[in-house]
DNA sequence: TTGAAAGCGATACCAA
DNA sequence: TTGGTATCGCTTTCAA
């Protein structure tokens, strides 16, 4: 409750002197400083944002949109913005676009044009023109991390040539019968991260002379349950069986592995699996992945941020971040 | 970028008229209502946040302290909260304690005292004296989901009633021998959760007669990995084996039951295993488990507090959520 | 280095 | 039902 002229009148200076020491500018001497800091301790003042925001024009606040909470990606890059706009004294204001009662459009309202932040992080999120215009005319900064966007800057991984090299890997070890677990797109999310990684995959293929084997082209939705059950699927039909699995993401090639125990299989003797991400459980897992970094994704993403905010730094551009081969127990040649 | 004064030229009215019409005021001519919205969609106007939050104190927005964003657990106590706030229109800002660069310091510093948010909840956090007392003078509703807390409201479970609940249903199968997968408890969170299932535990062994073995309490972190390996070593032991357990977490369940199958046991023919939580994946697993509501419990916490910003109902009390038995494949009779 | 004062863009009270 | 206007609490020129 205590405001800003009680501080001044308790340290003897101005509203404006007491704004300017409290927030460390220059030209401000270290005793007025001092007797500053110490009358705002003495009286528990701590600016009010909505004041200050309104006077300076900057909320000191970022805005995170995801699609959902329950996928190990997601989480591990707002993991990865919110320790940078930490350290920065930004606040995270999270827009949940997933679950039950999404609604996309208030998000706009809400954040962009009622400027409750000063920049937008957006995962995976495929912008309407409609939207894109609207972010533009704001000139409020935006990125969004895992996959690429028309018209917007973004931090993503070569897709297309991850899921080349993760099938290729298996090639190496001298499989041919490999099955794809896709990730399904959904709704309003980038569509390129599930096409390129089909790709890559037809590709790597192609180019070894394995034709393609559509029924082993699977879908699940990127968690554990979904795959799995494709997978308990795939391996109770009759017939031939793939000896090895490329997942889309590391949390369906764990529902594969589960699959494959629940289908008395061994990993990686009867069958192998390589994932994308290297989930935090892919170690415990002993799962071959595609390591891409989603918490150094979202930490780069809010600084890209940051700098552009401060000025630090011009307009920068969109990032492809490196992703590389783990190798673990879950890949081996296939057996005779 | 647009003000309400131009909303207010536009539609040839004051301003005081244009905000009483764009928030659904009462006392606007319906013919008046429809004219300024159809000026501010025309001008694309919406009001600034920090404006009308500094002008009316109220922020819109609520703040969520989570632990981590890791566990399952708080995960969807956030989409539930998330739910409620996104139907009210208030904004989520998010703050989490854990990862890499926590303080904790500053979370009170921001929300709190900047005024940022109306209202508080806080996931599974045990609060210092000195932080009830801020929140107390703030007069900031806080309530926490999670675990009971000295001095303030709080949803919570039954925890050691659950537990012992938990146990009893496999002393009602015939289990004898049943170890504790305990979650270790951390700094800063309600040490009510880890000690009170622990006390279940115990209660259920005593009055079944059995004597407690601490050798087979054993602890993780309440996730996959530490409990898979904290399992791990349990069944590597030479000696008698349990043949079943009772784990904090569903997390920790299923740990538990990959280790149980690394060690080439089949769950439950050889070993039972029961969790807490109703995980999403705990079907997947068939895994019977203590189910809460996560979702739920976020839900009602968000509901409590802005049915307390509305002053719709008198200040309300701590809920105790009710938590049922879902009895899936993973437990069974031991084997003779 | 410091202070005075003019905004920032809404809301809300009081009149009309 | 509407309009005028003081006010919210801080930031930021501009002078001193």
């Amino acid at each position: 409750m205590t405001g800003i002229d009680e501080v001044a009148r308790e340290a003897g200076v101005s509203t404006a002197t007491v704004s300017r020491a409290l927030r460390g500018l220059p030209n401000v001497s270290e005793h007025t400083r001092a007797s500053v800091q110490a009358a705002a301790a003495k009286l528990g003042y701590v600016a009010s944002s909505s004041a200050s925001g309104l006077a300076s024009g900057r909320t000191m606040a970022m805005g995170v949109v995801v699609p959902s909470l329950s996928l190990w990606f997601y989480a591990t890059v707002i993991e990865g913005v919110d320790s940078v706009l930490r350290a920065a004294s930004y606040d995270l204001i999270l827009f949940n676009l997933g679950g039950r009662g999404a609604d996309r459009e208030r998000v706009f309202h809400r954040t962009i044009l009622r400027k409750r932040t000063d920049a937008l992080i957006a995962l995976c999120i495929d912008f309407t023109a409609d939207e894109r215009h609207q972010l533009a005319s704001t000139g409020h900064p935006t990125i969004v991390v895992g996959g690429a966007v028309r018209g917007l800057r973004h931090i993503d991984i070569d897709e297309c040539g991850v899921a080349k090299q993760a099938t290729e890997h298996l090639i190496a070890l001298g499989h041919r019968k490999i099955a794809h677990l896709v990730g399904s797109w959904q709704m309003g999310l980038t569509r390129q991260v599930p096409v390129q990684r089909r790709k890559g995959y037809e590709q790597a293929l192609a180019q070894a002379g394995i034709p393609l084997r559509p029924d082993w082209v699977i879908t699940g939705h990127f968690n554990m349950a979904s795959a799995r059950r494709a997978m308990s699927d795939l391996l109770g039909r009759t017939g031939e069986r793939p000896t090895a699995v490329f997942a889309d993401s590391d949390e369906m090639a764990m529902g594969a592995i589960l699959a494959a125990h629940d289908a008395g299989l061994r990993v990686p003797q009867d069958i192998s699996v390589i994932g994308i991400d290297d989930h935090e459980l892919a170690e415990s897992f002993g799962l071959t992945t595609m390591a891409q970094n989603p918490f150094e994704q979202g930490a780069l993403a809010a600084r890209m941020l940051l700098d552009e905010l401060h000025g630090t730094v011009a307009r920068r551009r969109s990032v492809r971040y490196p992703v590389t081969l783990a190798e673990r127990a879950s890949t081996a040649p296939p057996a005779h």
